[in-house]
DNA sequence: CAAATAAACTTGCATATGCAATCGATGTAT
DNA sequence: ATACATCGATTGCATATGCAAGTTTATTTG
C-alpha cells in the first residue's frame, strides 16, 4: 500500500526546514511595504498607524502599559512616540505619579487616525484578496498562538 | 439543525480580524529576541547570521543578486554588509564589470558562520519545541505561500 | 528617618530597513 | 560618435528596534 501522504503521528512529524526568524523577517518586510504604500497616503507609516491606534483605543495610558500591550520595548516606544508628538497627534500629560506620564491622542490625532484607518482597511483588504481570507485567518491564528506560547504574559507568576 | 462549525464555502469565510502587519511585527520582534539570545553568543545578530549564511552559500555573488535572493533592498544590504566586512568575515572584490563587485565570505567568515550555525540550530530547536514542529511547519508553509503570492518574482515578464 | 530597592522613563550605542537621489560605468539608438 | 537610457552600488534622510546604563521619583526596610 502506497500512501500519498504519510500518516502524521506524534513521532512522525518532519523537521521544519529553514530559519523561522529569516522567513518571518522576509514576509514582514514585504507586508510592511504593502501597508506603507496605502497608509502612507495619510502621512503615517504603518507602524505609526498601529501606535496611534493603540493610543486612541487605550487613551489615557502610561508608557509601560502601552509598551506591554504592544509588546514593544519601552525604549522603542519612547522614541516612536516622538514623531507623533511632533506632528501634534499625540500628547503626554502628567500622571498620578510624578515619574509616570499619561499618553493621549489629541483631537487632530483622532481625526488623523480615522483618516489613516480608511487607508489601512484598503491595505488589509488587499492582503485578504491577494492571500485569500482563509490564508490570512490561518496566519493570524498561527501568529497569535505562537505569541502566546513564546511570551506567556506573566500574570499569575507569583510562584516564589 | 444546529451546526457547531459553519460549513466553509467560498462565500462563507469570516473576515480576518486585526492587522496582519502589526501581528507580523509583533511575532517577528519576539522571535528575533529568541534567536539573538542564542546566536548572539557567537558575536552575530540573527540578521547578520542570515546574511553571512547567504553569502557563504552563494559565494561569490553580486550585491543586486544577493539582495534579490534575500528579498531586501540594495540600500539595506549595502549597509548591512559593513559590520561583517569590518569584522573581516566578508570581503568585496572586483567583478567582471567595473561597476559591479563580487561579495565573498573570508576564511574567518566561514568559520564564524559554522560556529554561529551551531547556536542557530539550538535557537531553531527551541522554537520547534516551544511552538511544536507541526505549528512551525505550518507557519513556514504559510509564509512561503504568502511571499509567493505577494511578490511573484518577475522572471517571465517579457510581455512588451 | 536614612539607606537600599524598585519603578517609570529616557538616552547612548548599534543595527535594520527602505525610498529617493546620486554617481560612475555600460549599453543603445540615431 | 554622441546623446539618452540602464545598470550597479552607495548615501542622505527618516524611522524602527532593543540592551544597558542613567535619572528621577516612589516604596520598602532596617
Amino acid at each position: 500500500m502506497k500512501l500519498l501522504v504519510k500518516p502524521t503521528t506524534v513521532a512522525n512529524v518532519p523537521k521544519p526546514q529553514g530559519c523561522t526568524n529569516f522567513k518571518l523577517r522576509q514576509l514582514m518586510r514585504r507586508v510592511a511595504q504593502h501597508y506603507d504604500a496605502e497608509v502612507g497616503k495619510s502621512g503615517l507609516k504603518g507602524t505609526q498607524y498601529s501606535l496611534l491606534s493603540y493610543v486612541v483605543k487605550l487613551d489615557p495610558i502610561r508608557a509601560v502599559d502601552l509598551a506591554e500591550a504592544m509588546r514593544v520595548s519601552t525604549s522603542t516606544l519612547s522614541r516612536n512616540l516622538q514623531p507623533l508628538i511632533a506632528s501634534g497627534w499625540i500628547e503626554v500629560n502628567a500622571g498620578n505619579d510624578a515619574r509616570s506620564r499619561l499618553i493621549s491622542a489629541t483631537e487632530a490625532g483622532q481625526i488623523k487616525r480615522a483618516e489613516a484607518q480608511r487607508k489601512w482597511r484598503i491595505a488589509q483588504e488587499g492582503i485578504n484578496a491577494t492571500l485569500g481570507a482563509q490564508r490570512v485567518l490561518a496566519l493570524h491564528a498561527l501568529i497569535d498562538e505562537s505569541l502566546k506560547l513564546l511570551s506567556p504574559l506573566e500574570s499569575g507568576e507569583d510562584n516564589v
